[in-house]
DNA sequence: AAATTAAATTAGATTAGCCTAATTTTACTT
DNA sequence: AAGTAAAATTAGGCTAATCTAATTTAATTT
């Protein structure tokens, strides 16, 4: 129906208004989707001609109804690919971005829901992400930054910020994991460096970057 | 690596080949690829100069070795998809072609032997086409068709030459599946109607059509 | 061997998605 | 309000994969 390229346009517009609010810039495309402005002005009067983004000439664009249902779709996709790789193949969550970025693009509406289904319904993806259901809404989280906890508070890890393959990695190696506990013990005021409890036993210290790409409930 | 197109063309050049000879006409090519004879052209000459085959201007084609590794290689994944389709979100036999024709696409080595392994290395696909094994190496298979036996001869139904979704759909109407035991019980001479025995007891009759449809062991 | 038919190629266009260079529009400073 | 900087668009081109119409090459028939 839609082409890849398409599709990712609309994941990336949807995502830009998730976070930096209703419109979305030229530039901030061109930046996400790795091509040039000319490339995307382009893109968005093909778009707008298929009803799928509501374009003004230099005034930015929004998504149609219709192409916020087109970028939820795709990321439900997206995200219960990703759990069939980790739960079923045995991929690590450091892996999998590259290989759901592809496989999103292979949707009916029935092999997703059976996808779905053989993967038990699952709420969240790999990296703590909430999958969207059938009709396409999305559950919002509450969940915040570890760096806005103060000393003596505590959460559970349920998602990242940052889903690069080296932050995810790095986690693993601290030996922090999805769900488990954690409790802020110490702020360093010099640096905002994080001494944390995991799971009410091991003591870890992170910097205030590492603070930024984890959200806990 | 290669494009979806790439790919469908070698897929297409190679069977031809194997069941029409060693070199593959330009209209062959076009009629498979549902394309006019000069894409097909075209094609040829793009293909030819990354080396997947080697093109001769009106003599037609044959795959290199590199064009045969990467055409079995997404032979290999194709019916492991298909199994996947059928094994573990519960699709029917003649529902999973066109999904795989899509799925074949998205392959790195590891994920192709990660779902080869999911999936219990399976020997045959749905429709009961071998599969090739990661190295590339696909069984020869010495099942005939069931229109050659002669009354009083049987054999087991290991796989269809016909994969259209009306004829799989047949043979689950008419009670043939996989594996069933086949025995040519009468033969009529006017129209080549075969009257058969399934698994020692029910007794069908078919059409010649349907029993060139059918390969037995 | 010549004529006819069939198969394949060349020529010239089109569309999606991208590019660079030039220009225009909008936003920010002084 | 004018001047400058940043953002966006226009203009013109490119490649992959397709098409139709015209031409050439190969195969078949007389
Ligand atoms: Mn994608
Ligand atoms: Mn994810
Ligand atoms: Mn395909
Ligand atoms: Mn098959």
């Amino acid at each position: 129906m839609h082409s890849f390229t398409e599709e990712n346009y609309l994941k990336a517009i949807y995502k830009l208004q998730e976070t930096n609010g209703e419109v979305v810039a030229t530039s901030a495309l061109a930046q996400v989707m790795e091509v040039h402005a000319p490339s995307v002005t382009d893109m968005l009067k093909r778009m707008a001609g298929k009803k799928l983004v509501t374009y003004q000439k230099s005034k930015g664009v929004k998504l149609t109804e219709r192409g916020r249902q087109v970028a939820v779709g795709i990321i439900r996709n997206h995200r219960l690919w990703e759990v069939f790789l980790v739960d079923k193949l045995g991929y690590k969550w450091d892996e999998v971005h590259d290989l759901a970025e592809q496989l999103e693009h292979i949707h009916t509406e029935d092999l997703t829901n059976k996808l779905d289904k053989f993967l038990g319904f699952p709420k969240a993806d790999p990296h703590g992400d909430p999958i969207p259901d059938a009709n396409g809404v999305l559950p919002k989280s509450k969940a915040v930054l570890l760096s806005t906890l103060k000393v003596g508070e505590e959460g559970m890890f349920t998602g990242v910020t940052d889903h690069t393959p080296a932050f995810l990695n790095y986690l693993d190696k601290a030996g922090i994991s999805l769900g488990n506990n954690i409790k802020v013990k110490a702020i360093e005021e010099f640096d905002q460096t994080y001494t944390l409890q995991i799971k009410s036993n091991k003591e870890i210290i992170i910097s205030n970057k590492v603070a930024n790409g984890i959200l806990v409930n």
